[in-house]
DNA sequence: TAGTATTTGTGCGTATGTATG
DNA sequence: TCATACATACGCACAAATACT
């Protein structure tokens, strides 16, 4: 019964905050100040503060913008300015061709796949005249990995990565490699969620990659527009034959 | 110090779940339950006895998975399972941007209309051949809207993301516009946050969407990737004028 | 090596706004 | 109009992690 006034603030200043508006304050508090990924951030008692809003909602805005990559929270240490990866858009196109799966249709990964397809061929293209020897030279030591696990019969999923990532290094676009790396890590996460087999063919998909260095090394465009289009027949006949045989 | 027992539950039993253990599990459970987008989520109070969190806890968990459009929040009325859209890559996509030009690095900008260029030209080679005549008769009166206001002096954001929409839709693939809608809000996005003026030739460019649907009309593949090409140069003066003004 | 201060993580109780019936 | 159910928000207390003395 005793309730007389528990409000620090008045009513009509507090409400109507509500629909993702302190995220958005706090994002501005971050460009107004010009602060940079890596720089600190204030302490939630301080946002508190800043905000008029009690430390709940803060800590709400904070994980919501922790989902975005867009700050970065170390537990008993403090909050940080995030890289804003692009970690939110694999962990969202996971999650929904699991959902989609989940239903029955298989459709969403060759969606992911197509693509990665386009933006693959138009990135070969495009570096298909300038890349320098040097990345060649790499992408043929990379090559040689894949050459050596896949006749030890295993499987090379971080070399797999690492070429593609070299592959386009030249282009001088940092987007790119984490866009390209968003889908690989969908492609896989969701592959290991079904719990599909393994790439049954190792030493053909080392062979078509060292089709493509091959290519780029004649600096012919056709040919090398052709080696990425192969690749791609093989890992959809990979996804197609799994995704049949658990659809 | 009399801190006697006020722990409701010992200690050993619920600890270790930091880290977006309880989103994990939440988007566990929609999973396991095969729950699709626009099915209903468990109350708050039900996911506390699920998990055995408090409220604070299932509420951060539930704030992340909204910003992630993994689940859809609905005041006083539940919780929903959401569609997982490519919102939260265009928010840090802009954030990133912003947090970047701060500093006085106006690559990022570029860096996205560039994989945006990449990826609308190899989506047009392969529409080129299959593309309906109905669609190309949409695009006509679309670029027809266009010129009406260009005429006037107005620009026409919504006719051209109209446009790049029917563009690709024979292709059948409901990623490509939703990622390409992503690109295309950080753009506006941006410019819009740094007052950035508007397009200062509309009718160039609704002249240069109108060669577009004229070489797909003629099946000409070389002509369209050239309009296409085209186009893109005269974005990107536009936003290479803006940030050189700017910056 | 131990202790303390700071900061984030968790839990609980309660009041309030909002939509449904 | 009223009652119910739910999300929203606030405030407090304590736990746990980290840094610094």
């Amino acid at each position: 019964m005793p309730q007389e006034l528990k409000h620090p603030q008045p009513r009509s200043d507090r409400r109507k905050r509500m629909g993702g508006q302190i995220q958005r304050e706090i994002m501005q508090l971050i460009l107004d100040r010009g602060l940079r990924p890596g720089a600190v951030l204030p302490t939630e008692t301080e946002l508190m503060d800043d905000l008029g809003v009690s430390r709940n909602s803060v800590r709400e805005a904070l994980k919501a913008l922790q989902a975005l990559d867009i700050v970065e929270i170390r537990h008993g240490y403090g909050t940080y300015v995030g890289e804003a990866s692009l970690t939110p858009l694999a962990d969202g196109l996971t999650f929904r061709t699991l959902v989609q799966l989940g239903g029955d249709d298989a459709h969403a990964l060759t969606e992911i796949l197509q693509v990665r397809e386009i933006l693959e061929e138009g990135l070969v293209s495009r570096v298909v005249k300038s890349i320098p020897e040097e990345d060649l030279d790499e992408l043929d030591a990379i090559v040689a990995r894949m050459m050596t696990r896949a006749g030890q019969g295993e499987v090379f999923p971080e070399e797999d990565r690492e070429f593609h990532e070299v592959l386009y290094r030249s282009i001088g676009n940092t987007l790119v490699p984490q866009l390209l790396g968003a889908f690989w890590n969908v492609f896989h996460r969701v592959a290991g969620a079904r719990g599909w087999a393994k790439d049954p063919s190792p030493t053909g998909t080392a062979r078509r990659h060292k089709e493509i260095v091959a290519a780029l090394r004649a600096r012919d465009r056709e040919r090398v527009q052709a080696a990425m289009t192969t690749h791609f027949r093989g890992i959809e006949a990979r996804a197609g034959k799994a995704m049949r045989g658990v659809g």
